[in-house]
RNA sequence: CGGGGUAUAGCGUAGUCCGGUUAGCGCGCCUGCUUUGGGAGCAGGAGGUCGCAAGUUCGAAUCUUGCUACCCCGACCA
């Protein structure tokens, strides 16, 4: 089986973009680093979104929409802001073209060149605050919570399909708010949110923790991140949430009159989410079979199947198919009955499976004679004939054991792969190998650059409520209180 | 931005060094028949400005020059 893909330990990325393109999710365009999102992949996209969107407003989010374009001039008001993307900016300078006079199609209209650039957003921190300034001007005005959900372009110099792309889908929220207390307590907040989300709905255990300084957003005090443990042993950065402190008023200049009647900087939050949420959904957990996707977050839950020689019997199967789906579809399953007549039996199972979808049932001849069917489930690639009888809950209730079962293997997959290390030998060895490695680090940007340079490994986060221990740093052997996580990262 | 490479049908490619019939093959696509409980078989068929432009030549996918695009390695990537 699979023989149209790549097994993982052949070549893994490899794997990875033979899946992502003939799972059907999105392929590369004709635009340098930007892909097309197709059909199958944007139901994924959709369904993670709204999942999101409905938690953003349990927790007191608004969405509102900011320009795609940023002057120029905003850019530098933040001096880290501006030194993080600077390098990577879509810049427009002209706004018409024209018909070249030798002509050779069309060409740009040097007589209309913008008086200032304008940045296509790589994220939206500076025009919002510009729009902020406006809205505050009282402790009554805040706190704003508001989420867009937008796309972005960041000139990467290397594109991978949803890893990175050029132009990328997310959402990014951006709140304001009158103490340093409540932003801290924003900011945490929403990387719990999307740790929940990822556990829950990714079914992708997810460890949260803090950035180191040199990890940390341009522009951000703290950052939150929700890191996650590929199959190949590297790590995906799944979500972040940056306390900004009052780095962004600052520079806009955002000021509120406080309850005291002073007049105090407003503090700042930003946090968000893209489709690189896709890349570690499909990482995390598909095969070489194809897509593993979490019951939760499928299009399709369930596939029917029929199985026949002729016309009458799949007019029979098909009654008896439609009755299925009506069962399930009223406990909310979404399905789908494949009754094209252009492929046959065993091309479909290969195909739903490619795809990822959950569960398969198979109906045929024999089965209607008994009244069963055959089921089988993706994770496991089990099947069974059971009674067709009570499907409806027996297919509930399956599609709960696999949205578990999915996540119960991603975490013991993770807990293995996840070493401690006391020496540096270790630590090369166990960075070779893959995975997260926790170890002594004396706490300096320089120590964290050289292991850097060193072994490729960078320190993904300090894990929340990490236990506090004594230990000597494994590169130079000063005092450590803690163990960071380390790993390569994608 | 430095180094290397590639461009031929929807996709993947052979042919290019050493110019010479109608540019070959696989997948996919179309038609027909037989098939249908794990990616069907046979027969027939359609599909090409050989990246673009100029040059050399009786003759260019093939040689020369220029251009463009893309890929790989490095640098870069909260």
């Amino acid at each position: 089986m699979a023989k149209f893909l790549t097994k993982r330990d052949e070549n893994y990325s490899q794997w990875y973009n033979e899946l992502v393109i003939k799972a059907d999710l999105a392929e590369n365009s004709d635009v340098r680093g930007s892909m097309v999102i197709k059909p199958y992949g944007y139901a994924i996209w959709e369904k993670m979104k709204a999942q999101l969107d409905k938690m953003f407003k349990e927790t007191g989010h608004e969405n509102a929409y900011f320009p795609l374009f940023i002057p120029k001039s905003f850019f530098s008001k933040e001096a880290s802001h501006v030194d993080g993307f600077a390098k990577e900016c879509a810049v427009v300078t002209h706004y018409r073209l024209k018909n070249d006079e030798n002509g050779k199609g069309i060409v740009v209209d040097d007589t209309a060149k913008l008086e200032e650039e304008l940045i296509v957003r790589p994220t939206s921190e500076t025009i919002i605050w510009n729009t902020y300034k406006k809205w505050i001007q009282s402790y009554r005005d805040l706190p704003i919570l508001i989420n867009q959900w937008a796309n972005v372009v960041r000139w990467e110099m290397r594109t991978r399909l949803f890893l990175r792309t050029s132009e990328f889908l997310w959402q990014e929220g951006h709140t304001a708010h009158a103490s340093k207390q409540e932003a801290l307590e924003e900011a945490k907040k929403m990387i719990d949110v999307y740790a929940k989300f990822a556990e829950e709905w990714m079914a992708l255990p997810v460890i949260q923790g803090t950035k180191t300084q040199n990890e940390r957003f341009a522009g951000a005090l703290e950052t939150y991140t929700i890191e996650a443990l590929m199959q190949d042993g590297k790590a995906l950065q799944s979500g972040t949430s940056h306390f900004l402190g009052q780095n962004f008023a600052k520079a806009f200049d955002v000021k509120f009159a406080s309850k005291q009647g002073k007049l105090e900087y407003v503090w700042a939050t930003s946090w968000g989410v893209s489709t690189r949420l896709m890349g570690a959904l499909i990482m995390a957990h598909s095969d070489d079979n194809g897509l593993v996707i979490p019951p939760k977050l499928a299009p399709i839950q369930v596939v029917i199947i029929p199985i026949y020689k002729n016309k009458e019997q799949l007019d029979k199967i098909s009654i008896k198919a439609n009755e299925i789906a009506n069962k399930l579809r009223n406990k909310n399953i979404s399905v789908k009955f494949d009754d094209r007549d252009t492929q046959k039996p065993g091309f479909k199972f290969a195909e739903y499976e490619l795809k990822g979808v959950p569960v398969r049932i198979a109906i045929g001849p024999r089965d209607m004679e008994n009244d069963k069917l055959e089921i089988a489930r993706r994770d496991t690639l089990d099947k069974k004939i059971i009674n067709q009888e009570g499907i409806e809950n027996y297919v509930e209730n399956l599609l709960n054991k696999i949205q578990k079962n999915i996540y119960n293997k991603a975490l013991e997959f993770r807990d293995k792969k996840t070493i401690k290390v006391n020496t540096f030998d270790e630590f090369k060895k166990a960075v070779e190998d893959g995975g997260f490695v926790l170890a002594h680090w004396d706490g300096t940007s320089e120590t964290e650059e050289k292991i850097k340079s060193l072994t490729k490994a960078t320190i993904r986060c300090i894990p929340l409520n990490n236990d506090k221990e004594e230990g000597k740093c494994i590169l130079t052997g000063k005092k450590s209180i803690q163990r960071v996580i380390f790993a390569k990262a994608y």
